[in-house]
DNA sequence: TATTACGGGAAAAGAG
DNA sequence: TCTCTTTTCCCGTAAT
């Protein structure tokens, strides 16, 4: 049992803190590929979702953080209201950039190859691709596929990565479901709408080298039958069978 | 009933 | 050669 006792919270704390210093000292590509960095990234997402469950005493609830879709649309009037950022990003030297999304170049080994879950972050903040993807949630990595514009993303997508074939979103949807085994991005159960893992916002977050600091808060309903999470999958599983989504608002 | 979105198995492709 | 990350194909389910 991952979670038994405030006992167990106070070591996950540790294991949480642990985990994040080791990310802060080894973000190469290496690193990432290691067992160590899954360990750590699974750590650091069972500890934000776990920090947002009503068995921890230190989370706020959902309420106290007034999380409905209706707020978050409501709230998500300054989509593009961080321009400035993009545009900041445009200026800031690939380096930083580099540096920023977890990667560092490293002397004759050359670029780092793209990333789809970075490809989507660059395109959030591009205000070019505003009719393809947009922001749900800023500072909780939530985003949304235009419906009508879905598939010239995807097609995008598969040019800057050279493909033979044009790609489509079920194609890229399905790239995406991959990511939900490791972690990095979560699909939110609404339509066209997925969540960045609060280790892979924390990489890529323009506030990362801006200087600025977000927190982050998974989408959970307050909901106290969840009190016990084996795994990642099993609390997706979880959250998935009780529509945590909120299906019934704004839809 | 048709369309759209989602979910996942399996294998191939491509990069490092 | 091996591992990892997509990419591609395909089939089934659910929602609208």
């Amino acid at each position: 049992m991952f979670l038994q006792s405030f006992a167990d919270q106070d070591v996950l704390g540790q294991a949480f803190e642990d985990a994040l210093e080791v990310l802060q000292q080894h973000s190469d590509r290496e690193m990432q590929y290691s067992p160590a960095y899954k360990n750590c990234l699974t750590v650091i997402n069972h500890h934000h979702h776990l920090r947002a469950s009503p068995s921890y005493c230190v989370a706020p609830s959902t309420e106290e953080q007034g999380y409905s879709w209706r707020n978050v649309i409501n709230s998500a009037a300054d989509f593009y209201a961080d321009e400035t950022v993009y545009h900041t990003l445009q200026n800031t030297p690939e380096s930083q950039v580099m540096h920023a999304a977890g990667g560092q170049p490293k002397p004759g080994k050359g670029r780092k190859k793209l990333r789809l879950f970075e490809y989507l972050h660059e395109s959030l903040y591009d205000p070019a691709m505003a009719n393809c993807i947009q922001w749900v949630d800023k500072p909780n990595g939530v985003f949304q596929f235009v419906s009508k514009n879905k598939e010239k993303l995807a097609e995008l997508w598969g040019e800057r990565k050279g493909n033979r074939k044009i790609m489509t979103y079920q194609k890229m949807a399905r790239a995406l479901r991959n990511y939900g085994r490791t972690g990095e991005i979560i699909k939110i159960r609404r339509k066209l709408t997925y969540q960045f893992s609060a280790v892979v916002l924390k990489r890529l977050a323009p506030s990362y080298f801006l200087g600025k600091e977000t927190v982050y808060h998974p989408y959970i309903q307050s909901n106290q039958e969840y009190q016990y999470a084996d795994d990642w999958t099993s609390y997706n599983n979880y959250m998935y069978n009780n529509g945590y989504a909120l299906q019934h608002s704004n839809s």
